[in-house]
RNA sequence: GCCCGCGUAGCUCAAUUUGGCAGAGCAGGGGACUCUUAAUCCCAAGGUUCACGGUUCGAGUCCGUGCGCGGGCACCA
């Protein structure tokens, strides 16, 4: 019989403080946890009247203030000791002196430890030094840390531990909280942009019947009052485009997109997808919507419009290169191709290569079901994609408004699944009855956000801007 | 699912090439220090080298299996 190798947190915490599995640096805090118990000095405070931001302190010299924070450097130097304090706006900091605070209030200071939540009360002063620091009165512990922070110059490198502990990545990297500020102000200025010229944001169901919108195997789930199975979204396009028909003439959603495949640093199986549909619009509309949001979002990122993603030069400057799929592959590999075989050469020799930003115009109908046809070539279909480092980030039409056309593709894709593709489109004719009371001339739009503010923010990995990324699960507690 | 790489103290990294006592900095403990800011100085401590098995007199190092992470491929018509 094998003795558990560590025990997991949150047991019998008196057994802990002596627990040899546990590092020293923990079972030091927690025995001085219950030291500060005993002393009854209480390590959790219920909460703390913050006057003031590290930020707005500092620009208060000679007034009283009392901020608050984790406490995340220490530079101790007998009578008088220095600190620093973060919080969310920024870091100050600290000065506690001897002959100011009284022995047993300057003792306490010395014994708190970093990663501890503390308050800070007193005066904005500037050091000998020029550093704008508060003089302290009063150092409430409002927080007593148990573990240690990582490493305070090097900051947490581990990219495990970064995306399983976020909140140590967001604690010890700076720059990492400044890509999910980033990230948010980018959607906000989406959304900001798109408000303004008369679109309605709406919510539209996650859980569906049918997995429809895209190509793409879906994640299942079972409802057990209906007792049958529902499908995560893989797109938010159909019902979008019901309520185009329903007479919502701008409409967008910005919402959780889930797709059953494999995880790599450009996909994860949840991701944050923007459509947008106009009535009365074309996919020449939606190119110059895209060029407009494209600018929006890297002004919202502070990302100058020329800029470098990895490395790599690239010009957010619209109007952006527009050119056919057929002309490309055309251009690069000689073959005037259509249909799937077109589509297998751009996306393997062709889209690697576009680096500045490109619409890619007309794509093959096989491909495209919910797409309208061109009017002079019927093979193709009005669509575009946005490709921009040789990645995809947006995806357009010219809807297909004819319901007798939209029936005839469906059954195409049935006869594609029947024949054995998995992810081919699934007949949706609730869908095709919407469509037959009449759906105007539209454009739609649909931008991966996470890829857009992996290239505004100049980040390698999805996971990077995400902040819960999908892991397999940890090997064990620690 | 397949291929390649990686896994050493709480954190950041050495030692792996060529098998020979597992080391440093930060953090933590003890001490000195009233203008430091990667504070400094002195002392002591801290390890199941991801896990399990194998080869060997001897394994962090070599081999096998598993787990996790990273990258590539497949999937993403």
């Amino acid at each position: 019989m094998e003795r558990p190798l560590r025990r997991q947190p949150g047991q019998d915490p008196h057994g802990q403080l002596s627990d040899p599995d546990l590092p020293a640096v923990i079972r030091d805090r927690r025995e001085k946890l219950r030291r500060l118990r005993e002393a009854g000095v209480e390590p959790y405070a219920r909460s703390f009247e913050r006057t003031h931001t590290t930020a707005q302190a500092r620009a208060l010299l000679g007034e009283r203030v009392q901020v608050a924070g984790r406490l995340v450097a220490r530079r101790g130097m007998g009578g008088m000791a220095f600190a620093d304090l973060q919080d969310g706006a920024g870091r100050i900091q600290l000065v506690a002196r001897r002959d100011r605070l009284g022995e047993a209030a300057h003792a306490a200071f010395l014994d708190l430890d970093l990663g501890d939540i503390v308050g800070a009360e007193g005066t904005v002063f500037t050091t000998k030094k020029g550093e704008v620091s508060v003089d302290l009165d009063r150092v409430p512990l409002l927080s007593k840390s148990l573990r240690p922070l990582p490493e305070k110059w090097h900051g947490l490198k581990d990219v495990e531990t970064r995306y399983r502990q976020r909140y140590l990545d967001l604690i010890s990297n700076p720059e990492s909280r400044a890509v999910f500020e980033k990230r948010t102000r980018v959607i906000g200025a989406v959304r900001r942009l798109l408000d303004e010229r008369g679109f309605l944001e709406v919510e539209t169901p996650i859980l569906h019947d049918i997995a429809s919108g895209g190509h793409a195997r879906p994640f299942t789930t079972h409802y057990n009052a209906l007792d049958r199975d529902f499908f995560l979204r893989i797109a938010l396009e159909l019902h979008l485009k019901r309520l185009i028909v329903g007479g919502v003439e701008r409409v967008y959603e910005i919402g959780r997109t889930f797709r059953n495949e494999g995880i790599s640093p450009r996909h994860n199986p949840e991701f944050t997808m923007l459509e947008v549909y106009q009535a009365y619009a074309t996919y020449e509309d939606m190119m110059r919507l895209t060029e407009d949001i494209i600018v929006a979002a890297a002004e919202a990122a502070g990302t100058s419009l020329t800029t470098s993603y990895q490395g790599e030069d690239i010009d957010f400057t619209p109007p952006y290169r527009r050119e056919t799929m057929r002309d490309l592959v055309l251009e690069l590999t000689g073959r005037d191709l259509a249909g799937n075989e077109l589509d297998d050469a751009f996306e393997t020799e062709v889209q690697p290569q576009l680096r500045q930003p490109t619409f890619v115009l007309d794509y093959p109908v096989e491909i495209s079901p919910l797409a309208r046809r061109r009017a002079d070539d019927p093979r193709f279909v009005e669509r575009f994609e946005l490709i921009i480092a040789g990645r995809e980030h947006a995806n357009a039409f010219t809807e297909l408004t004819d319901p007798i056309d939209q029936r005839e593709r469906f059954e195409q894709q049935a006869a594609a699944r029947a024949a054995g593709f998995e992810e081919a489109h699934p007949f949706d004719e609730d869908f095709v009855t919407a469509m037959e009371y009449g759906m105007p001339p539209t454009g739609g739009l649909g931008i991966g956000i996470d890829r857009v503010v992996m290239l505004l923010t100049d980040q390698p990995a999805i996971r990077d801007v995400l902040l819960f990324p999908q892991l397999k699960e940890a090997p064990r507690q620690g």
